[in-house]
This record gives C-alpha cells, structure tokens and sequence, in this order.
DNA sequence: GTTGAGCGTT
C-alpha cells in the first residue's frame, strides 16, 4: 500500500504528490523524476520550527519517526547549500536542474558473469546500488544458455556510478561493469580539480585541504616536490572546483590564486587545447598567470602550462589519452580502450564530446556525479569558449582505486596527500552503499563522504593519481580480497608527473 | 553439458 507524500520544490510552491514505496520510504529516483537535481529532503519541524533534513540511505528517503505526516516536504538541491559567492557563475538553480534531466543513466554491460546467473540473480545483487530499472542476460536464443554478460539500467546516475566505480563479485565470479560500446561518447566529464598558484612553501597538503574543504569535500591535495609554488586541489563536486575558479583565497596569510587545473600534454608535448587559451574564458587565470616556472607550454595560444606528463607506457597499444583530433577531450575510441592513460574512463563512462567545442557544447556538458552540481553550461561564455577551457581544464583521467594498477611505479610523485584513507574509504567498501547514510547533512551534493573520492582527477595530478592508488589498497577495499583479478589487462603504463 | 573475451534477436 502505498501513500502519497506531497512535495514541493520550495516554500510557497506548489507541492506534487509522490508515491512512496511499501516500506513508506520515498525512492529518491521517484523524486528525483519530478525535482530533477534533487538530493534530498527537508521539513519545517513545527516545534522548532528549524528545517529537518531527511534520511536518505542508498537512495531511498526514509519518514520521520512518527512517519511523513501531512506535512509537505522540500526538496534540497546542492546547489542550495553553496556558498552565495559564486554568482559570478550566473548558474542558477533552475538552470541547472534542466541540466541534470539530461544526465540520464545509460546502460550497462556486465562482463564476466557465471553461466548460472540469471536475470532475477543480476537484479538483485545490483539492487543494492540503487533502483535497478532493468536486468537481462543475453542468452543464446536456442539454448537458452548464458553468453555470459548481461546489461542492467540504474535508476540513478549516482547507482551507476557507483556501480561503474568497482569490480563486482556476483555468484562467486568478479564481474566489470561498462559502458557499453554501443553507448561510448555519450557520457560527460567534469573538471573536479584546480590549480592553485602562488602557495608558499610552509602550505602543506593538508592545510590546504582543510582550507578548502569548507566549500566542499575535498579528495585530493597534491603539492608537487620540490616546491613550486603552486598546488592541485581536487574536490568532489566539480561544480565547486568550477565556482572557485578565477578566486583570489587567503591561506596561512597568503593570497593564492585559484584556477582551471593546467592542461596535459602528450609525451610529445603537443598540445591538446585547441589554442584557445583558458584565460579567454574570464575570470580564470590568464595565461602564464599561474605557473610561476613557466615551462614549455604545450597549449595553444602559448598559455603557460602549469606542468606537464610523462607516458611511460609498458607495453600495450600506445596512444595518448587525448587525442589530437579530438580537440583534447578523451575520445574513448576502440584504440583507448585498456590504455592506463585512461583508465577507467570508459568504465565511468567519461568520455569524450567531440561535439562540445562545435555546437551544443554546454549542453553536452554533464556532471559525472548525477548530482546536478556542475553546470557549465551557464557559464557566461560561449560553447567554444568552454569547450576549450575544459579542454585545458585537465579532466579526465580517472585512476583505479582498486589500487591494482597504480602501485609499482605510479606513486612515485605523489608523497603525501594520497591514499588519504579518509578521502578513500568511500568506494569500495561495501556494495550496499557506503556511506550515504552517515554524509554530514550539510554535504549535500555530495553524496556521501566518500563518493567518488577514487576518481582521480584530471591528468595535471599524474603523479597524484597514480599515488593515491597507491595508498588505497589494502586500506580502502575492505570487501576486496587480495588484488583485483587481471582478467582483461593488457598493459600497464604510468603518468608520471613530470 | 564445455567456454571466459566480449558488446545488446527488440
């Protein structure tokens, strides 16, 4: 029996009636599907008369203790919870709630499944990442037999992501889960890291992070050795890295400036922007603004770039993760495939738009995170503008955390600020849903301490990256036995922070 | 009732 529960999107609007399901929690997909960005729940508590947030473990809203009552609920967008500052990035709520109906969840194909799994099994062992809207196993259609892989649709981006971010041992065999082909280059990617300039020598990792943590979760600090004077500070919702961008911040007394995380280069040192210069966006940092060495710079329009990367590459089909064709975004393409220079990027589904800089940029411009935060395509610029500040912007690469990948080699560039278990503990741990239930309720937008922690962001952190593999395993993968099995690896190869 | 990288009878 299910009830209604009424639901609006602010006080004073009007509300909607939800259906709840037959445990009397609200899914959040149901909300979600009339409050598209929603990320939770909130009440006027009539004694106190305070907002109330509302309980959301794995995806579903759970009743107060005397049930939903008549009272009508709020929904909470992430972007409620930032800061006022960022006005600067004209990204109003409205805009970016259209934003995130477009970040539907694709399909999904699950590798490696036992010949015995059946549809019914598929569901229910993914049911715990989320509503799963569809299961199947392809079957050989005379004999019914399993071919061994199925396709599964969450109801959710944030389930799939989830789902997306880690083996899974279903019926007693480790199975990946993709994109499938079929679906590659539809699925977005979204800077999460910037670049901080003018840091001084007594700013350690954690300072920063502390710092920078009050605007958002931060997952990731890296602070190249020796110093340089300058720093990558990688948050959780990218949106937050975005509002930061173009920010003067006082840390330790010193005024430092924030900005899009350099670009990458190929080994080559070609450029990947399209010349471009990220500075032409507004506020970011100019060229040569950020990078107090001034390296070669690889980018078009000889923006300074901030440092660069070193493929080495063991084996394996060779090619840089962007390529030149595309602009600088990762293409994904058939040739990417299994190349560490990205990878898990087709696993999460963050490919390149090959689109973007040309017509409908912003649009194609989606967050990862299926939260909502990240709206780029409001930013005061245009399409090619942002196209090719995201081009610079360093996204991208995303490490895998099962730590199997990274150790040996990769960590060699990032001393400290990795494999921080308390940014790592997140993924992993548990299929059911980590740690939904325990986020702070002021982190809303993100879900979870640890949601997305593994991802590694952009290629400006190589080194970064491949260290905070390196610190993850044995500490953030609890429910991982041993290594990640090497089925499908064909090679290995490093980002090197040069 | 075998097999174990892959890519979906709509």
């Amino acid at each position: 029996m299910s009830s209604y529960l009424q639901v609006a999107e602010d006080e004073g609007e009007e509300p909607i009636e939800l259906p709840t399901e037959d445990d009397s929690t609200l899914l959040l997909s149901t909300l979600a599907a009339q409050f598209p960005g929603t990320c939770g729940l909130k009440y006027r508590n009539p004694e106190s008369r305070a907002m109330r947030g509302v309980r959301l473990v794995e995806g579903r809203l759970h009743p107060p203790e005397n049930g939903w009552g008549n009272c009508v609920y709020y929904c909470v967008f992430p972007k409620e919870n930032k800061r006022k500052s960022d006005d600067h990035l004209e990204n109003s709520t409205a805009k970016t709630k259209r934003m995130e109906t477009k970040l539907k969840c694709s399909d999904l194909i699950v590798l490696g499944l036992p010949w015995k799994t059946t549809e019914q099994q598929l569901r229910e062992y993914f049911e715990s990442f989320g509503e799963v809207l569809m299961a199947q196993v392809k079957k050989d259609p005379k004999s019914g037999q399993s071919k061994g892989f199925g396709f599964i649709r969450f109801g959710t981006y944030e389930s799939q992501m989830r789902v997306l971010a880690q083996r899974h041992m279903i019926d007693g065999r480790w199975c990946d889960v993709k994109i499938p082909n079929s679906k590659e280059g539809q699925i977005q990617q979204v800077p999460c890291k910037v670049f901080v300039g003018r840091c001084t020598e007594d700013m350690q990792s954690e300072d920063l992070r502390e710092y920078f943590s009050k605007y958002g979760e931060v997952t990731d600090v890296f602070i190249p050795k020796p110093f340089r004077a300058f720093a990558f500070v990688t948050f959780l919702d990218p949106e937050i890295a975005q509002g930061l961008c173009g920010e003067d911040h006082i840390i330790k007394g010193v005024s430092v400036h924030v900005s899009n995380a350099a670009p990458k280069t190929d080994p080559n040192g070609r450029s990947y922007g399209g010349g471009a210069g990220v500075g032409a966006g507004g506020p970011r940092g100019g060229p040569g603004t950020r990078e107090p060495k001034n390296l070669a710079g690889p980018f078009g329009g000889g923006a300074g770039t901030a440092h660069h990367y070193h493929h080495q590459h063991h084996g394996g089909p060779g090619g840089s993760n962007m390529g030149a064709g595309a602009g600088g975004w990762n293409q994904g393409g058939p040739a990417n495939r299994g190349n560490i220079d990205m990878p898990n990027l087709q696993a999460l589904g963050i490919t390149g738009q090959p689109g973007a800089a040309g017509g409908g940029g912003a649009q194609n411009m989606n967050n990862p995170l299926g939260m909502g935060t990240l709206n780029l395509g409001a930013l005061p610029m245009n399409p090619a503008l942002v196209a090719a500040a995201l081009n610079q912007a360093g996204w991208g690469l995303i490490g895998n955390l099962q730590g199997n990948q990274a150790p040996g080699g990769g960590g060699d560039g990032a001393p400290q600020g990795f494999g921080n278990p308390a940014t790592t503990a997140g993924f992993g741990t548990a299929p059911a849903g980590p740690q939904q239930g325990a986020a702070p309720p002021a982190a809303t937008g993100q879900a979870g301490g640890g949601f997305l922690s593994w991802m590694n962001q952009g290629a400006a952190g190589g080194a970064g990256d491949a260290g905070q593999g390196a610190g993850a395993p044995g500490s953030n993968t609890p429910q991982q036995p041993g290594s990640w099995p090497q089925r499908g690896s064909k090679q290995e190869s490093f980002l090197k922070y040069d």
